[in-house]
DNA sequence: GTAGGTGCAAATCGTTTGCTGATTC
DNA sequence: GAATCAGCAAACGATTTGCACCTAC
């Protein structure tokens, strides 16, 4: 996908331009990051990148998103069950969909949203640096199947 | 105040008609959750549950507040770094403003978002249960303090 | 009297870190 | 060639859990 490619080659060159050695275990990060429509874990994406090298490790990994995390280049998605998520196509913040469910993850595009945090911002006297909006639900997927038994849950 | 008085009645009538015993532990740590302003950790409760309480253990601090999350008495705000505050007196979901200098959690009332959850609904087909919209800055105070050299902090 | 609660210490689990040897530039 | 990086295993730290004793009802 040529978006893919253009994105990869962003990163590349944000990474050379602060001094960071491009490593084969990086540029797999990368290119899985970057690949990945969903919102992976550090897991998945571990598991994703062994699939074509088997030796990366999975402290490789970590620091790798870490680092792309400090540089802007990556959003983290942190849940309190000790359990993120990572987007690397699109750093800036956006509202979430979170299925309770099958723990899918959907951006939403929603006009109006623009002008939030300026707005909270005079009304509070806060400086606003980030934020973030997530809705959590069950999605049409989920909502579609017809429970068994013994596979209900209602987390 | 008046207003904690109640509140701590409705959460005890709550726990009651659930079948759950009162103990003393227990009610120390609805006091202390209904009488907190801001929104402390499972840590600070303990703290100030000590101070008139020796005797409870970090443990029953932890069991209660989920307990009280679960009958959704209480409202948990997860962070990515392990630090999870709570809010005993307003359980349903509401903006917040969070202060990166002083980790202070101020409430933001803004209408014009109450709509927002079933706008959502309608345009995703998702069945929304929950949502969470946070805001990070800095607040008034930290924004007002002239920073030395040495407690700059770009957190 | 008994189901449920408390306190303690140990277990858990995702994430981070210290160190040594390898690699990018 | 030197500073940075990868891999490993051990450390970390907030939260949870198993269990024996206790207590609210």
């Amino acid at each position: 996908m040529k978006e893919n490619q253009n994105r990869l080659e962003w990163l590349v060159a944000r990474l050379r331009e602060r001094g960071f050695r491009l490593t084969p275990q990086r540029m797999a990060v990368l290119r899985i990051l970057v690949a990945s429509e969903g919102h992976p874990s550090v897991e998945m994406i571990h598991e994703r990148v062994r699939a074509e090298f088997p030796m990366v490790s999975l402290a490789t990994v970590y620091k790798t998103v870490h680092l792309l995390k400090e540089i802007g280049e990556v959003l983290e998605l942190a849940f309190g069950d000790d359990h993120r998520r990572y987007d690397g196509n699109r750093p800036r913040p956006h509202p979430h969909l979170i299925c309770v469910k099958c723990h899918s993850i959907a951006d939403v595009d929603f006009a109006g949203l623009a002008e939030l945090p300026d707005e909270i911002a005079h009304n509070s006297g806060y400086q606003i640096l980030n934020h973030r909006l997530d809705f959590f639900g069950i999605c049409p997927a989920c909502q579609a199947q017809v429970p068994h038994a013994s596979d209900r849950r209602y987390d």
